[in-house]
DNA sequence: CGCGCGATTGAGTAATTTCAAATCTAGTGG
DNA sequence: CCACTAGATTTGAAATTACTCAATCGCGCG
């Protein structure tokens, strides 16, 4: 399966694209491949594009302008869409730095893109609209498990959801991603090895 | 102002409607009263309607099976949109309760209603889009605020980003919401009044 | 006026962090 | 292809943050 056919089903699960209409919407696409560490969204700077992972894994993250500590706030592996949201919603500038942590291949939708898109098929309001509420709804499953368990239940469950993140990903990344340090999960970890 | 006058406030901040639009998408929704602790939303029943809250105050929580631990996971007044997203958007059943902690004032737009809706003015596909996209945006910022602050930190932003709820919702449900023990945040606040 | 819910307080405890050091691993240059 | 090194993981002890339990207090509503 090539780039564009990974994109056009993962847009079609959700509404249906005729040959002409696949033809308008990728011609209004990036095509880019990445290198590991390089990063494609940065603070300060507006993110300009929605970013869909072929292949590869991406990190989302903030440093804390105090302490300087990195705090992953969301990952991406095949399949998934990446960005800042904020930054990209309002073309404000970006909190988050969005990083590859291998070398990945992605396809980008410029935001200038994305409105024309609108104007030519009005459907893919309907798409991003699903897409948009699907994240919510995932943000908000993540924010309820994050609220009322411990940090033990919270790796369960990745580990169980997204049992591709632990491979794809340090165990530092997949910490900070729960909101515990390297160090309590790998005593999690090793606290069950021995039974 | 009267009901309908607010939520097509809300709604205009987005798109714009003209008075035939107005007159359609106000003949689909349902304005609703009801009195503290009613429920609108429970466990095991499909959510079957967006509310938007036009006075009043409700807040959404689960029960946790185990203990019984009441979770706090989202809260709504004036102007404010509250619903088991999950549920909704996938008319499954619900995990949440959504419920008034005040007499409240709120109109809802039901699921069919809404499809309804997109054949008749498609541009609500946008606000839709648009609502959802700042949900999502909102609920990434309180991630970010509950996995990199502390409990002090996390309630001083909510103090300043939203007074409102200081006022309109007792100190526990506050507490749940923020992540902590109503214990936890009462000797935060008292720890300052001292100084 | 009293009952019940919500807020406060304190003591003891559990979960998780911080700091520091040791160990393991994978990539790079010679 | 090996040796080296920087990055990643593990381990342990001490410190912190937040929780639980239990008792008390305050106050608004019936």
């Amino acid at each position: 399966m090539n780039e564009i056919d990974s994109i056009v089903n993962n847009i079609s699960r959700f509404v249906t694209l005729d040959r002409v209409e696949i033809d308008v919407f990728t011609s209004h696409l990036k095509n880019v491949r990445i290198k590991k560490r390089q990063q494609i969204v940065q603070p300060d700077f507006v993110c300009k594009s929605r970013t869909y992972v072929v292949s590869g894994a991406l990190k989302a993250y903030i440093v804390d302008p105090n302490d300087g500590q990195e705090q992953v706030i969301g990952l991406a592996i095949d399949d998934w869409w990446i960005f800042d949201f904020t930054s990209y919603i309002n073309q404000e500038p970006a909190t988050f730095f969005v990083e590859a942590v291998d070398d990945s291949t992605i396809i980008q939708l410029s935001f200038e893109n994305e409105q024309k898109l609108y104007d030519l098929i009005p459907k893919f309001e309907r798409f991003f609209r699903l897409h948009a509420q699907r994240t919510a709804s995932g943000l908000q499953k993540r924010m309820l498990s994050n609220l009322s368990k411990t940090a033990e239940e919270r790796f369960d469950e990745l580990a169980n959801r997204y049992p591709k993140f632990l491979l794809k990903f340090p165990q530092y990344v997949i910490a900070s991603y729960l909101g515990i340090t390297t160090q309590f999960l790998s005593k999690i970890r090793n606290s069950r090895t021995k039974s």
